[in-house]
DNA sequence: TGTTAGCACTCAAGTAGCTAGAGTGCTAAC
DNA sequence: GTTAGCACTCTAGCTACTTGAGTGCTAACA
């Protein structure tokens, strides 16, 4: 792989992320200023299509990239594209104004993602993972009403209203938080699985109702699926990708993006690493998918919450931009939580 | 508007409904077995057309109806097809399911709706209108960290965690809980305005800054928005639809049902009467989408949410189906509030 | 030895012309 | 009022043809 050759793909892959179409050697030529002729090219070309960069959809086309094409591209040749400074300001700006609000914070990751490159945002949220129950209190609102409250360390609260059938006398009262702060403080909110609490429901259930029923209410609340949240937008600009007109493929894909368990498994583990990460084509491992890649960050917000922002694009993406932008807003939102 | 009319347009409408394709007067005869020919069929077309209730897409094809014409069987001849008891069952047992999680619970309807029917599931719930504050409580954690708590009536609570850094004494925490509550009990939370929270919290800016950070804390959890969420699910079913063939056509739907502001749209002032109501084609008022028709229904769980579930596809819609399976998931969602 | 011009060859995409078939409207007979 | 018959219309699908982009190969050149 000579300085030549890195050269020539670089410019094949370039101009075939503009147009989706074939590249001609003649194009090349002109575009890579390397002041050789089309003939030149071809034979590079040609070399680039043995080693597996390039191919040829058939016989009288140019050649377009390969998965191994992208890959290489992405690890060596790319060059970062800066974002311009209104788009680093909007960011931030919108980023600050929903800050306490995990939800919507997140749909607005989407929207802007989407706007920003046209294609299709993807978020994974997760606010339960290492959450550790800090203390358990229980408050009586007035006869007939308790508040059950579970303060998690980093300061998220959850709680749920418990209604009595008959009234409780303090002592009970005490005797029941007491009992629950000891078994539940310091437990991991995400690994709490429901077993658990079943077996501490069984344990007492000698007691009184009141008891069985706070315990009952804790089971879901405390549910390890309610800490993970998919979010997704801009679906719609899918079918804007010329390599999307098939609706059997548009329909498969739309559809498996609709699932959490499908954006579950293409976001996860994604997370690892800590850095930056770009899925093309097959390797993405989805049989619906070999047609699309995705470029994820993962971001850190503390025990608020993590999790990894995503987008994803035909394999022909403008992994220049698509990257940096999201390493951007992937910093931003980490950095929203030191500051609070 | 004689019976042969009706009979001929239901013969039509039926037909188109299930075929996508025009239809001609050999097909009606054949079908609406009025034991007339063709011929005699096609002078009631003619007459239909004139009526408005059918349209021929070009001279030489059948005949397909126009919104007028749906809106007529509709109305008028449509005889409602009965659920099929597992489809009951099934709705039934997954709706009971999830109850306490509202979130949930609606991503079930969405998924269920789009799955008995094929079309895109649309749905509304709005979990804070008249959800009016019962009482107000300011609980403390430990000497760093007060708890805000807000009990609605019905027994949804509120709260919110603040982090103090200086410690304050029991006697302002009860001053201050004094306060709030005498300012906040009874009113509705889908109608403070910020600017009514902005008012409290100028009016005892001299007080310090415990009282001040609590108010602005008070300010986005009860913000309105948040009370308003819309869902939906089965995006990609629109892409089977022969109709939808048209890329530009289908990415201006599918946009805009990933907007929350066209799904309010869509979905508002249509639990006014508390009937399901269907709108055809141009009825929906929006642009983009006049040839889809909407099927909503109304649902009310009481203090913890009320709403419309829907459904949107192609006006050649099978609204025999898709109005009882609507109904009839509205009402389970209402008893299953008033089971609790 | 690497580079280039020239040329024959290939293939997809677009265009024009044709045909088949479905369906109509009209007329005249029943 | 109903029906059979018939001429007419229009679309969808097929085939044949043309165009043009792009290639690979060969032979000449620096």
């Amino acid at each position: 792989m000579d300085e030549r050759k890195k050269q020539v793909l670089h410019a094949i892959i370039t101009d075939y992320i503009e147009t989706a179409e074939p590249v001609g050697s003649r194009a090349v030529a002109k575009k890579s200023g390397l002041g050789v002729s089309p003939a030149t090219i071809r034979n590079e070309m040609s070399d680039l299509e043995e080693l597996g960069y390039i191919e040829q959809p058939h016989t009288s086309a140019g050649r377009k990239p390969s998965d191994k094409g992208y890959r290489y591209y992405v690890d060596y040749l790319m060059q970062k594209e800066q974002l311009a400074p209104f788009e680093a300001e909007f960011i931030r700006q919108s980023l600050s104004e929903h800050f306490s609000e995990m939800d919507l914070l997140m749909q607005r990751c989407c929207q802007m993602i989407s706007r920003l490159t046209n294609y299709t945002a993807l978020v994974a949220l997760n606010t339960q993972q290492h959450k550790v129950i800090e203390s358990v209190r229980l408050v009586s609102l007035n006869e007939r009403q308790l508040l059950l409250v579970a303060v998690l360390k980093g300061g998220e609260v959850k709680n749920r209203l418990i209604r009595l059938r008959e009234s409780v006398n303090p002592d009970q009262l005490l005797s029941l938080e007491r009992f629950l702060r000891q078994n539940l403080t310091g437990a991991d909110v995400g690994k709490l699985e429901l077993t658990v609490l079943n077996e501490l429901l069984a344990a007492f259930s000698q007691q009184q109702s009141v008891l069985r029923r706070s315990l009952e209410l804790f089971n879901d609340f405390f549910a390890p699926h309610l800490g993970e949240r998919f979010f997704s937008y801009g679906t719609h600009n899918m079918l804007s990708q010329p390599e999307f007109k098939d609706y059997d493929k548009l329909k498969s894909i739309i559809g498996a993006l609709e699932e959490d368990d499908v954006l579950r498994s293409l976001l996860e583990n994604k997370a690892a690493d800590g850095k930056t990460s770009v899925a093309i084509g097959k390797e993405l491992g989805e049989e619906d998918m070999q047609e699309c890649s995705i470029v994820t960050a993962p971001y850190d917000m503390g025990n608020d919450a993590q999790g990894v922002i995503g987008l994803i694009g035909p394999t022909r993406m403008s992994y220049q931009k698509a990257v940096p932008l999201l390493e951007f807003m992937a910093q931003i939102l980490s950095e929203l939580h030191r500051k609070d």
